[in-house]
DNA sequence: AAATCAAAGTGTTTTTTCAACACTAAACAG
DNA sequence: CTGTTTAGTGTTGAAAAAACACTTTGATTT
């Protein structure tokens, strides 16, 4: 049996799938039931997150959450932030998950957080007697603990990356559209762009590869089909900062 | 007494301070001395760190850690990551030093990290009995522990905030010239700007507010003071992304 | 008092990027 | 064969970026 590092220390994760339409997260349902009577008194929703083993770093925490519900490996994880204030377990419901679930409720709890991207449709969730499920992100008003604060500051993390670096395809099936890609662009960033400044825009991407592929299936002209090239895309990266303040 | 919250968490602290010519970081010279012989048996160089208390959060215990060292509060202070490999404390010099300081050398600490931003000239350091001061970013090689990977990741979240966000004014003095804030961002950044176009692009930033007062005591032309307006920068600051892949 | 030194301060041109905008082409559904 | 739906494609004007050199001002030196 392996040993939990430690109880103040938890990584959570706040898992995004995209799914051509919106950005969706992984929440768990968190149940409480009355011990005595056995009636629900309440259900809310969380992260995913867990304790990290003795021999873990908090990648391999967070890799293993992310394998545990989904059964997906090498996953693109990235730390956003870690989340220690002294509040952060203190709402009434979460007090009562603490008795419940046999833990001080005075304890503090550090969380660590990290975010990954996948495509839904490349997974199958392993629900492991837990309620797991996709929630779309704009419909997501609270959460229990901290979490819906864990979640907003993951989301900033992501819309940042998202315009810095090469990320959007972690969240597309291997092979995409640009009208695809588009719109993940603009879901995730909350704005419309136009569809031929777009593509000129990624035009200049070497990375971006088209395929001698069309989309089938569809009922209008079928939109040929590109992929990602990390080895291209990690040739021409540039180290550089660009001066734009 | 304060309690401490819990013997696995620690506060990183990477002090950068700016001198108009290059940039530096709070560094404590760690030095083992055998408890028998008296002599140095070894002497490194750490980031500033601490645990952290029961009642406190992470920002707090960053915001003491700065307190203690420097006397100054309302500092800028940005987490920038959480550090906790499972090897991060196991090189030899800082097995030595956890068995001297009597702490268990297999123990993992996990670290927090938070950058902080100060004109050198601002700080007074208070020593404190320990061996503190400033070292130029440029010429530090290797630190205890895992410091140096910290001391990299800071200088790397430090570098791509200072391009999005009007933080340079930080690590200044009140009052400063274009010159000053020119060479803060070649020295973080590592590049060289042209001083037209320099001047160009931050008559755009309303929130630089040029002053009817020049430097004094230089022995050349006098260059007109600035200072940096908080006010007007967080009414015109924009909330929307740029879309800029 | 004049000459020297050192950094301040200032514009123009060319190139690149950004933003706005509308029609034709291809596949399937009926 | 017609309709529906999304794919795919260029141009123009405006704004920003990049490249580039001389004059000004105050203090210091002679």
């Amino acid at each position: 049996m392996k040993k939990v590092l430690n109880n103040t220390i938890s990584v959570d994760c706040v898992i995004f799938g995209f799914d051509f339409e919106k950005l969706n997260v992984l929440l768990v349902d968190r149940v409480l039931v009355d011990e005595k009577t056995g009636k629900e008194l309440f259900s809310d929703l969380t992260l995913t997150g867990n304790h990290i083993f003795e021999d873990e770093s908090l990648e391999d925490a967070a890799a293993r959450i992310l394998f545990d519900l989904t059964g997906l490996e090498n996953i693109y994880l990235k730390q956003f932030g870690a989340f220690g204030d002294t509040e952060r377990l203190l709402k009434p419901n979460d007090q009562a998950w603490l008795r419940a679930s046999g833990r001080d409720p005075h304890s503090r709890i550090l969380s660590v957080g990290y975010y990954s991207l996948l495509a839904t449709e490349k997974v199958t969730l392993k629900w492991k007697g837990r309620n797991v499920k996709w929630y779309p992100v704009a419909e997501v008003t609270d959460l229990a603990f901290d979490h819906y604060t864990i979640l907003q500051s993951a989301l900033q993390a992501l819309r940042r990356e998202l315009l810095y670096e090469p990320i959007g395809f972690e969240l597309l099936p291997e092979k995409f559209t640009l009208s695809q890609l588009q719109k993940l662009y603009e879901v995730v960033l909350g704005v419309e762009l136009d569809k031929r400044n777009f593509r000129k825009k990624i035009a200049r991407m070497k990375y971006l590869i088209p395929l001698d592929e069309k989309q089938k299936g569809v009922a209008h002209k079928p939109a040929r089909l590109y992929m990602f090239s990390r080895e291209v895309y990690e040739k021409t990266r540039k180290e550089v900062f660009d001066f734009n303040i």
